[in-house]
DNA sequence: TAAGGTACTGACATGGAAGTTAGTTATGAC
DNA sequence: GTCATAACTAACTTCCATGTCAGTACCTTA
């Protein structure tokens, strides 16, 4: 998978007042730089994940806020939910096409997270 | 400026566990995609803008919330301010180094979101 | 026989994020 | 003399995101 990124378009699209409020951007943006959201589109990522394997992994997590995350994810097209009908129930999710694009876009951001954490949170005292 | 990008570090970073519950990376990551500090880094990622200018390119953000915003920022040492002693008050506002390498990872976020809105939020019909 | 895992849903509660309104400071414009 | 402006702060309110708890269906293991 390729993430294509024009930076002229960028430009344009930035150019004037950035997104109008209520613009669908912003609701988009929203979806994915959610608290849960974030971290869900970090695990599948890597690779798929079951139900419980996220919710381990998106620690904290709750399991009302995973299903409403997921759902949220999966309406926008960018996880897609697999069930298989056996006992005990088991459900993959893994990220569509589009899915793979913001992902590859907020490793980079988690990441820049991770490393300076320290250092700016340092900063507060 | 250059956003150095090791693969290596970020996959142990993310390797287990992702970011636990309560941990630094955390707060970081939520500071720099919450609502309005995206689309604060975003403007000033093209260029200085007085609070004024902000409130503007922030569309619909509240004086309250531009203030809270601004000052979190300013805690994490993203953003530079600039206060002259002029009547009326000018104060400008500016990327610290730090805040020009986030706001360079966020701004092909924000372009991807402004160009797949519409296929994204689509789906939901 | 009862306890536990799995993937959920729904009702209810709450805390913190966000909005609203008013006030401040000092000056220049009318 | 009073209105506007810029960049705020503080008090109060509202509302939504999130948490908590209970329940479901079916099977496996102890």
């Amino acid at each position: 998978m390729e993430v294509s990124y024009d930076p002229l378009r960028a430009t344009a699209a930035l150019e004037n007042g950035i997104f109008p409020a209520g613009c669908p951007s912003r609701t988009v943006l929203d979806h994915v730089t959610s608290k849960w959201g974030v971290l869900v589109l970090l695990a599948l990522s890597e690779r798929e994940h079951r139900w419980s394997e996220l919710r381990r992994r998106a620690d904290g997590i709750s399991e009302k806020m995973l299903a409403q995350t997921l759902k949220t994810l999966e309406q926008d097209g960018l996880v897609h939910r697999q069930s298989q009908p056996v006992i005990p129930p088991r459900v993959d999710y893994s990220l569509t096409d589009s899915g793979q694009e913001v992902a590859a876009l907020l490793v980079p951001l988690a990441t820049w997270a991770f490393e300076n954490a320290e250092k700016i949170l340092g900063n507060r005292n």
